[in-house]
RNA sequence: GGAGAGGUGACAGAGUGGCCGAAUGUGGCGGUCUCGAAAACCGUUGGGCGUGCAAACGUCCCGUGGGUUCAAAUCCCACCCUCUCCGCCA
């Protein structure tokens, strides 16, 4: 969410903005809503202080014995037009915020303008895109040969977008998932945390999902309860509403969670495999960090998450986000891709992003300089670290061997109970 | 699921209609004292919004949202959360 008074203080710079994002919201109807309010909100606090006076002034009178009736008589008036005053400003009030949580974040001065994801550009490329003696299999038909992944089951037990690992399948995915928490914690110094799978409205209005992205999420029904659709949402929303010391930042959390989308709207697209799955699960780091520092932490992110893709030693390109492909929530945008031979190109495995204050003034992440100071938003920034099931699906198909066989990497060995190779037990 | 208790400032804990944004204690900060520290003493110590260059002023906030009243932390209604006991359960 935007500063209200930024707003109205610069219009024609986040005018500007937004449109470098490809939105166009409106302000005129913002900023007329946000004038007409103040001007009530001065009307009735006068009113508000008028009675507050005459109200001593009647306990006084009681307390004298004095016959306050006419006071009252004439306060009666003046409540019952503060009242009339405040339900209007209800109204008004709800419907500012309405509109206030609906712009989009506004892109930082250094990222590039664009107007597709044609636009994004690629900064810099780890590891040689994998060549092949052989024709290559695409993971969901290496991962099914080796009785290892089995779509079909899913479907029937469940429904489309849903898959059953198996085996070395289930162990590698578990690897993966344990592997990026020890890396992350102990060599990157992120404090784990496990969070709920389902959050409340506050929290997925906190970080953007609502009110404007509710149909990519599954509701519960019967209950404000939404299944994550990545653990950002919990672990961000932890110190909601909450003034955290300087102290205490930067704060880096590293989360496991399974994440539920929705992907209303994407029919069609990335139907095999396990790149676009109903459920999936994920690494997710996010950061809390002093403004002043939170770009030096992007880089910080965005080089962790990378860290994860040299270590399992799977080749990738990171993409920066032009203005029209950072998302509703992003002032900066890095997409770490990893390479996939099925695609025959880079598919994004990470996002990593600075939210600057947009997140924190929406869930009230605040926090002091030093005693006695005004409190102050902090910036978030979260990022992948990495997501799982397209992880497990560029180490099938980059590993894969002519006779459909799959190397373990050597840092999940460990993790596989010492597995060299995943081969067929047929 | 059944029965009961309770949500007040950083924490503990008063406050049952007006002089309460809130006693008191602890903690924090500043000071006096001290070579220094402790103790003692003095002072200070929430947030949002609005007007204003500022100083300041106004207004709102005692779990959340409504309501009653000239006036609500205090009365009424709904919801949320926490705790205790019983039952059930991984």
């Amino acid at each position: 969410m935007l500063d209200l008074r930024m707003i109205r203080q610069n219009p024609d710079k986040v005018r500007e903005a937004l449109r470098k994002t490809g939105e166009d919201a409106s302000l005129d109807v913002l900023l007329s809503l946000d004038e007409k309010r103040r001007s009530m909100l001065t009307e009735v606090e006068k009113l508000k202080a008028q009675r507050n006076e005459v109200s001593d002034q009647v306990a006084d009178l009681r307390r004298n014995k004095q016959d306050a009736q006419p006071l009252i008589d004439e306060m009666k008036v003046v409540s019952q037009k503060i009242k009339d005053f405040d339900d209007e400003l209800r109204d008004l009030d709800a419907e500012i915020m309405d509109i206030l949580l609906r712009i989009p974040n506004m892109p930082h001065e250094s990222v590039h303008e664009g107007t597709s994801e044609e636009d994004n550009k690629e900064i810099r490329r780890w590891g040689e895109q994998t060549e092949f003696s052989f024709q290559p299999l695409p993971h969901w038909e290496l991962g099914t040969n080796l009785d290892i992944l089995d779509f079909e089951r899913a479907s029937k037990v469940t429904g489309s977008r849903f898959n059953f690992l198996k085996g070395a399948g289930a162990r590698l995915e578990r690897a993966l998932i344990n592997f990026m928490l020890d890396l992350h914690s102990d060599e990157h110094g992120y404090t784990e945390v496990f969070p709920p799978f389902m959050v409340n409205k506050a929290s997925a209005t906190g970080t953007g999902q609502l009110p404007k992205f509710a149909e990519d999420m599954f509701k519960l029904e019967g209950l404000d309860y939404f299944l994550i659709p990545t653990a950002e949402v919990p672990v961000t929303n932890l110190y909601r509403d909450e003034i955290l010391s300087m102290d205490d930042l930067p704060i880096y959390h590293v989360a496991y969670s399974a994440c539920f989308r929705s992907e209303a709207g994407s029919h069609g697209r990335d139907t095999r495999g396990l790149v676009r799955t109903h459920q999936f699960n994920k690494v997710e780091l996010v950061k809390f960090v002093a403004p002043e520092n939170s770009y030096d932490e992007l880089e910080k992110l965005t080089n962790d998450a990378e860290k994860v893709l040299q270590k399992l030693g799977l080749p990738y390109r990171v993409s920066q986000m032009c203005t029209a492909d950072l998302g509703f929530t992003a002032a900066k945008k890095y997409d770490p891709e990893v390479w996939m031979p099925s695609y025959g190109r880079y598919v994004e495995i990470s996002s990593c992003s600075n939210f600057e204050d947009f997140q924190a003034r929406r869930a009230n992440i605040r926090f002091r300089r030093e005693k006695g100071s005004r409190p102050e938003f902090v910036h978030t920034l979260n990022g992948s670290g990495i997501a799982i099931g397209r992880c497990l699906a560029a180490i099938l198909e980059n590993y894969q061997q002519e006779d459909g066989s799959v190397i373990v990497p050597e840092v999940l060995r460990p993790y596989m109970g010492g597995l060299e190779k995943i081969t067929s037990k047929k």
